[in-house]
DNA sequence: CTGTTATGTAGTGGATATTCTACACCTTTC
DNA sequence: GAAAGGTGTAGAATATCCACTACATAACAG
């Protein structure tokens, strides 16, 4: 029996995975965690074969929750699904330790290969993904001035960009506001901007939010 | 009995909205659509109580399906949903001719009151929306957003949606500082925005700086 | 012609943001 | 295997911003 565990802070979709899942394994036993905090926990006091995993939920998004689950138990297999294309999120998801990455679209169609794949030790890989990857490994390739970001600055990036102070910010990542600053004072000057419209301009240009 | 037509691209969504409805009526017809054509043909072809569409769909959005359907069934009320919170698309979905607009984080908890409420032929607001309407109302709606400025609200607009902070306007126009952040807030009300970013965007799209 | 609204202008005080600094980890490099 | 750089984090001090409030004048409606 597969023990699979869902993570995302909307009802909808779990609803949703999960009835997926049970088509596919019918006795599964298949835990749902509606926020960061409580995937953490489940996946210390219960065993687990996958988790599955959202990237975007409030507080401590599924990144940290990555990081955290990989220091836990290394082995358990992380698949994080997101509602973005498979974006430059991807590099950094599997960077992060994760086992596969699944746009929403894709889902309903790759999960369970997902699963079997990842169940074995390996790593899921879509072919739009491993482009990237191999983009990504073409050095001297033409960087995207954001794609030198760390994950936090990227982070706070977007956020910034779309509109949010950086108390705000703070807030929904649970850090200190001044920190937000620095990491927006490390965007602007590895992006060579000086204001937050260029951000939002940038960012509108390139589609990132 | 109920007739559903639900229309997402993502297939989990879908898949959760459906299970939540069953939940609640049993016996209701549920149809689904993955993309706006189908949702069109499945409207001509199909007598439904209520359409629930994604806001943002691949090809021809969910708006764009809204129209069309308000022109071919006026009276076959629509619920637009969004993965986006309660921000300024629900008035351009409402202007536009939808029932109803839902967060996907709130589609759980109002998904059923806000079926009975279309179904009766009214509209389903929110409080939050509520508010954003008489915001937009107050200010007159159908002009542009930004004409109903004042020659100085307009010069404070460009420059603060071009990324100037407003210490550096008040000095480009010898103006105090806190003048200038007076007209800011004036302009924050007439468009009814929120954030530099927003009229940064705004201005963008409108080809204004 | 009078009351009301729109506009241009600022001060004050509390809220926010930024800068500078610091430090603990990790990686990478020599 | 030590030094250097990158990353995640935050405090203190300072600078900046913003929500109110206020007021004068122009415009405008009744």
């Amino acid at each position: 029996m597969i023990r699979i565990l869902i993570a995302d802070d909307h009802a909808v979709v779990r609803k949703g995975l999960k009835q997926i899942l049970l088509e596919q394994y019918p006795f599964a036993d298949i835990g749902e965690a509606a926020d960061a905090e409580k995937l953490i926990v489940l996946t210390i006091s219960e065993k687990w074969d996958v988790v599955i995993c959202d990237m975007s939920m409030p507080g401590r998004s599924g990144l940290d929750a990555l990081s955290q689950i990989k220091q836990l138990s290394p082995k358990l297999p992380v698949l994080i699904m997101s509602m973005y294309p498979e974006d430059q999120y991807a590099l950094r998801v599997l960077k992060a330790g994760a086992s596969g990455y699944l746009g929403k679209e894709t889902i309903h169609d790759d999960i369970v290969k997902a699963i079997e794949t990842v169940r074995t030790g390996k790593k899921f890989i879509t072919p739009a993904i491993a482009e990237k990857l191999a983009n990504a490994f073409d050095a001297g390739a033409s960087h995207q001035l954001h794609e030198n970001l760390s994950d936090r600055e990227f982070d706070v990036f977007k956020l910034l960009a779309s509109g949010k102070s950086v108390t705000e910010i703070g807030e929904q990542l649970s850090l200190s506001a001044t920190t937000v600053s620095t990491y927006r004072s490390r965007v602007m000057e590895k992006m060579n901007m000086r204001s937050n419209a260029d951000l939002t301009r940038y960012a509108l240009e390139n589609r990132l939010i």
